[in-house]
DNA sequence: AGCGCGTTTACAACTTCTTTACGCCGGCGG
DNA sequence: CCGCCGGCGTAAAGAAGTTGTAAACGCGCT
């Protein structure tokens, strides 16, 4: 009986980052990494994964903001690893959002068990899926559904794939490049030329006026942003 | 933030019973309490809890005997104490439907945070009805038949497999890749082929204008969703 | 053989992506 | 003031890729 599943993982520790992969991908599961907090939330928004398994010790940003960042717009469930023992550690990352909390060093089997029930219970549809609401637009990331005024809106794959983007990385900047490359590929990071019009389409579906957008901004000479 | 829940503790050492009562009835939980696998099963039955905490080590039944017999009927999360720190018996604990495994000794904070946890997840998924309908038709999980407007439809057991994974799932898109992995098997998760082939026979038997899909719905370079 | 079912083949119809084109706006130098 | 330029937004046509359906094939079963 494999997994079968999407799971992100953010760790800064090559040599961990390695045995759980091994682990999950002989489980059948597909795995992305991130060795940092900040480039893990960018992932989670492209990759939208069914399971998040994120080191709380990150170089950047501290486990638990990550787990809150991705709680705010995923339903997905969210696994801690960490060198702590300390009570208060597990408490406030469990407290946070997080589904499950496994101590280093742990082993293969307890890992992959752990990781089988968190699956286990997602994939029955038990789990409320929380949905990012701006304006009078809803986005349930579970479902992959956008909808408007309560009528559903329907987006292309490369359309989801930057609104989920844009969103996840709400309030925040993101440069052409950076965008290109996470939607087109490295191979077109250095073009802007699709965004404008991928914009611009997202603006005409979603803004309630697109020729003024308030959620999706032009950053001139920079990129854009997503406003909530 | 209190837990306020109905929870079920199955445990036969009377310190460990107080200890865990207290933390969750300070926390505004209803405990109720069974000393043995067989009146805690018992007990389960007339309670319904929304919670069972269940020590491995029982006087009478295997723990995991226990949560398997529970899992049957209830969806409800378990978390299993054990002092066994044996990796295998934590797989064993966790694959036999467990949602969490807590070492003895454990603190009261971590013990709150993962039933905090726990119950989190579950404000919601209540028992899958075994009979689902949709416009004139009819779907009986339970008999494994298929109705329209009163008259019997046949299905292959490819397309009844087809209908069921989509059906549960209603609302959700669900991938090629994942459809294909469950119905046709892993080998060929890679193709979309035969889902196209099925989907239109499954529509050709349930849509009332199959040209126009109501339920059965393609999402273009992604996959399919089923919406009721 | 005849039937039911899964598989394969083939092609038309459709959706999405890419390319090309053009208009707008603000800044800048002539 | 005016025209040019670069960055931006939108529209629309063509190319590329996906999907829907019918019909034929083959295999196991009775």
């Amino acid at each position: 009986m494999s997994i079968d599943a999407t799971i992100l993982l953010i760790e800064d520790e090559p040599q961990i980052r390695r045995f759980v992969r091994s682990a999950l991908e002989a489980e059948g599961c597909k795995v992305f990494e991130a060795e940092n907090g900040e480039r893990g939330l960018i992932e989670a928004g492209t990759r939208q994964p069914e399971l998040l398994i994120v080191d709380l010790g990150l170089p950047d940003i501290d486990g638990v903001q990550v787990v809150r960042d991705f709680r705010s717009w995923s339903g997905a469930p969210v696994l801690i690893l960490s060198a702590r023992v300390d009570e208060q550690d597990k408490v406030r990352a469990l407290d946070s959002g997080a589904d499950d909390y496994l101590t280093k060093p742990f082993g293969v089997g307890e890992l992959l068990a752990r990781v089988r029930a968190l699956i286990r219970r997602h994939q029955r549809g038990l789990d409320p899926s929380p949905q990012v609401v701006f304006g009078d637009v809803e986005i349930d990331f579970s479902r992959r559904t956008v909808s408007r005024g309560g009528e559903a809106v329907h987006l292309t794959p490369l359309e989801y794939r930057l609104l989920a983007l844009l969103v996840a990385n709400g309030g925040k900047v993101m440069t052409h490049r950076h965008l290109m490359h996470e939607v087109w590929g490295p191979a077109y990071a250095e073009s802007s030329h699709y965004l404008r019009i991928y914009v611009s389409r997202l603006r005409q579906k979603l803004e309630a006026d697109p020729a003024q957008p308030r959620h999706f901004l032009t950053e001139t000479g920079v990129g854009y942003r997503f406003e909530p």
